[in-house]
DNA sequence: GCAGTCGTAACAACAAATGTTGCGATCAAG
DNA sequence: CTTGATCGCAACATTTGTTGTTACGACTGC
């Protein structure tokens, strides 16, 4: 008699854009509430992390040109522009560096019809399926999402 | 004077559906020369990989019912049915556990607007991303995969 | 100067994907 | 009914990426 089973749970995949969208929202809204900068410490704080971990997020924002940051005393986080213009897509491409699919780690055995024509194939694919979710990425705006958490019934 | 920089290259994602697609592709193109079965060393060959790699695969595979296995001697791997029938959504079910991208790794600060509703909110969005992605890879077939494999230049 | 906050490096903790070894189970062939 | 080929599967190693944490220098308003 065998004995499997073995149930498991899955706990990867990146939180990034989740948390990007986090800071983003909670920046926003802390402005609206008439202050100037969010510090990474805040929003650590609502989004349950680390404030370094919020600041290396945000850094890469920045390059993006989405958030700008102020030093020294009184320093913190303010958006560059209306959440209405930055897209799910702004965030994603700031963010998230790969892609979806991999190829082979190895190089397949190139002497082999499949071996050689696969990487093109799946390639052609893999690039078609991306280009489809930066399509839907670039539909749902930051104000958007800020829309529907507000929206959330208590 | 900050001394920054550090290029890093990317290598991760993973190679499942790739490696799952270039095996069933590999079986049919051997059972269309006229062979039974492919055993999980000769599939390995051609991807570069480990057999034991290829047999954790084909036995998700064989879950979903798109692959099925004989043992003892003589043994190996043959398609349940053809290409044209498969898509790469079959494949990708049988394959990939979980989803694209993750929520906060601890629960958001509740009593925060955005900490409360940022995961219902995202939630949407990401449902609505994987469903466009399951639309477009079921557009495409096993046999497609293969037509395109083999129209490689050599 | 001081205090508060960013910028960034360095490292620890954890998890997932992949690779590898080992061995029992299975079964066709002889 | 033994033999040899191959799968099934557990166990563990390796590599890589993500997240968390600590530390400390840089910056700047007061």
């Amino acid at each position: 008699m065998k004995r499997y089973g073995r149930e498991e749970v899955i706990v990867s995949a990146n939180s990034r854009l989740t948390i990007a969208a986090h800071a983003l929202t909670w920046i926003s809204l802390y402005q609206r509430q008439g202050h100037q900068v969010a510090t990474s410490e805040q929003i650590a704080t609502s989004a349950n992390t680390n404030p370094v971990v919020i600041r290396r997020l945000l850094g890469e924002l920045r390059k993006a040109g989405l958030v700008e940051s102020r030093r020294g005393v009184g320093a913190g986080w303010s958006l560059t522009r209306e959440l209405e213009s930055m897209t799910l897509l702004d965030v994603y491409e700031a963010v998230e560096p790969g892609s979806l699919f991999a190829m082979h780690r190895a190089t397949p055995d190139q002497g082999c019809v499949i071996g050689y024509g696969i990487q093109p194939a799946m390639q052609r694919v893999y690039e078609d399926i991306e280009e489809t979710l930066r399509r839907e990425l670039a539909r749902v705006t930051l104000e958007d999402v800020l829309r529907d958490v507000l929206a959330a019934p208590r």
